[in-house]
DNA sequence: CTGAAAGCGCTTACAG
DNA sequence: CTGAAAGCGCTTACAG
């Protein structure tokens, strides 16, 4: 518990002002080679560390860069916040994150405490309620994933992603799908969801049209779980061929309740999910994808921060198809149509991978 | 990016000086009522917010709790923060977590990145490394989960929990059984599995003993896949009954392996982990494990910081065994040996869920 | 009960 | 090139 040693301590060790001593601390070039290093051995004598507090006060300046996330738990949002931190840290800057809970207010709270704490920027992604920041920031903000307020977004590209699912299912001779999208609130559920069904209408037209169903839920396993359930009580006749879904998560609750109703997948039905977790190549059977390009998008997000001003203008990366075991021909369908389909979209196999 | 008021411009729209502004803010009840009417006035006409670096830098004291964990990527960490979090919130504390990678290096750095932003009080999951603090720290600190240095842990009491699981897998009549442990240089994987092998030893005495192979890997996905995958290449007469893992991870890459090879969990095979994670029900077949008291831990951890240093002793909370489908009888054994197991243990049930 | 003033540890014009 | 001094926005003895 001892007194930390400050400028006024090194610059008495090193008899120099505590001027020259902020000076070498800054790197500026100005200062005599001979001073710089008996402050620099002062410093190392003393074990000196800089007060970043005192530092931020004076400067109003810091280098930490504030993290909001809608749920740390949803593995999506980890991956997520680990890249943003490795991005930060590339810059020598550090993240302090938060959680929202999906709570606006929480979200609020946290801004504002960021604010308190004069981080130099902020990304978030933002939670699901309808949320909007009166004030005018002193500090450049970013929306990751999901678009808060009105402020530039960097994404993935959700409606490309999303048709290449679309796509993918077609082609493998589904006409019949149904569709679990996120909450309608989200920006990035309804542009996966129009990118979906977009694509599904315009192929509909060159091999004839499909069928689908939307239903909505949250982003998470329950929602999925209990979604699929619904759909797959129905009569066989009733039932879609294929799932998408609008994440992984809520993909692998639908394979849970697959798997407790015993139906098979990928024989009798299909099911597909959105983001690439870590997780989705260890359910059984491993989950077909989009991948989101994650690191992308936490550098992009951080460049963003420091950009600012200059360009404010929304920022998104196309993601790619992932093809594992949960997508198989529809049931219908018999081999050789598949394979005429598969023809016609040579390059589909070119985005898959494992 | 306007100038925000302060407590001087505060005061001035009270007509009152600093001080009694800062009075006011701290509550203190010698201010007069007429007084403290108008600053709270002036607060909300100016929308005026403390600035908390100044603060900081003159009590040196905050009110951010900092939190390391190993792997924010780790479903268990995840929830472990985000529990830390509210916990944090109860008593009106914000917390800035860090991802140490499992890099000592890099706990150490976000360590000292926390005590140069003046956190209260630093709770810490420790990475795998062995990493110790030379410096005395002037905040307390305690280690959660995972014992960093020599500071005080809150942790399950991880030889119960994993005695629990041992009597589980030998009450059904598993007796050649594998344990897959996590890196012994972390004390959590150390106590778990010789509270694992104890339990069964004791056990071996009363009912015949048990074989039991010990394997060590990380805590993730993969090393359980890996090493599952090794222990069932094995011939069948020579592979185990069970494997318990030191993680529900692990487990999950072991359920994964066992899929591949097309053995059967549980008729030929149980398979167990550590943890409860959230995903521990949506694998197919749902997971057995044990859980950890997640909300008790986190909420005790932060507690210690405000207790400290009254008391610096160890705190462990007890862990609860959650049956699920995973586990079965040993395939050689017989129902009415194992009804007569059961009958020996009739209070374990109580320990079950779902 | 309240105001004036010192000081937390820095940085940065301003002189020289 | 370097030192002395002001000041970032607070809090807190110290007077009165």
């Amino acid at each position: 518990m001892r007194r930390m040693p400050t400028v006024k301590d090194v610059a008495e060790q090193a008899g120099v002002s505590v001027g020259t001593v902020s000076r070498v601390l800054s790197g500026e070039t100005s200062v005599k080679p001979s001073l710089r290093e008996k402050v620099n051995d002062a410093i190392a004598v003393l074990g000196y560390r800089p007060n970043v507090t005192a530092r931020a006060l004076r400067t109003s300046r810091t280098e930490v860069i504030g993290l909001i996330v809608p749920d740390i738990t949803n593995p999506f949002f980890a991956q997520l916040a680990a890249s943003v931190e490795s991005a930060a840290r590339e810059r020598s800057h550090t993240v302090m994150l938060a959680s929202s809970h999906n709570d606006p207010e929480a979200e609020r709270h946290h801004i504002l405490a960021f604010l308190d704490r004069s981080v130099c920027g902020i990304i978030v992604a933002a939670s699901s309620g309808r949320s909007d920041l009166p004030l005018e920031l002193p500090v450049p903000i970013v929306s990751l994933d999901r678009r808060f307020g009105n402020y530039a977004l960097v994404s993935t590209n959700h409606a490309q992603a999303a048709s290449l699912m679309a796509e993918h299912l077609y082609v493998l001779g589904h006409r019949k799908i149904a569709y679990i999208a996120g909450p309608p609130d989200t920006e990035a559920a309804r542009v996966r969801r129009e990118g979906f069904i977009n694509r599904l209408a315009e192929l509909g037209k060159t091999a004839g049209p499909a069928d689908v169903t939307i239903l909505e839920g949250k982003f998470d396993y329950d929602s999925g779980e209990r979604i699929a359930r619904e759909l797959l009580s129905l009569p066989p006749a009733d039932r879609p061929t294929a799932i998408a879904a609008a994440s992984d998560q809520q993909a692998i609750g639908a394979l849970r309740a697959a798997r407790d109703l015993t139906i098979d997948v990928p024989r009798k039905l299909s099911i597909a999910g959105f983001d690439d977790i870590a997780l989705a190549k260890l359910v059984v059977p491993r989950l077909t994808t989009v991948r989101q390009p994650v690191e992308k998008l936490a550098a992009r997000a951080v460049e963003f921060l420091f950009d600012q001003p200059v360009l404010a203008t929304d920022e998104m990366i196309d993601g790619s198809l992932v093809v594992r075991g949960s997508t198989g021909p529809a049931i219908s369908m018999k081999p050789d149509e598949i394979r005429k389909q598969h023809r016609k979209r040579p390059d589909d196999a070119a985005a898959n991978k494992e």
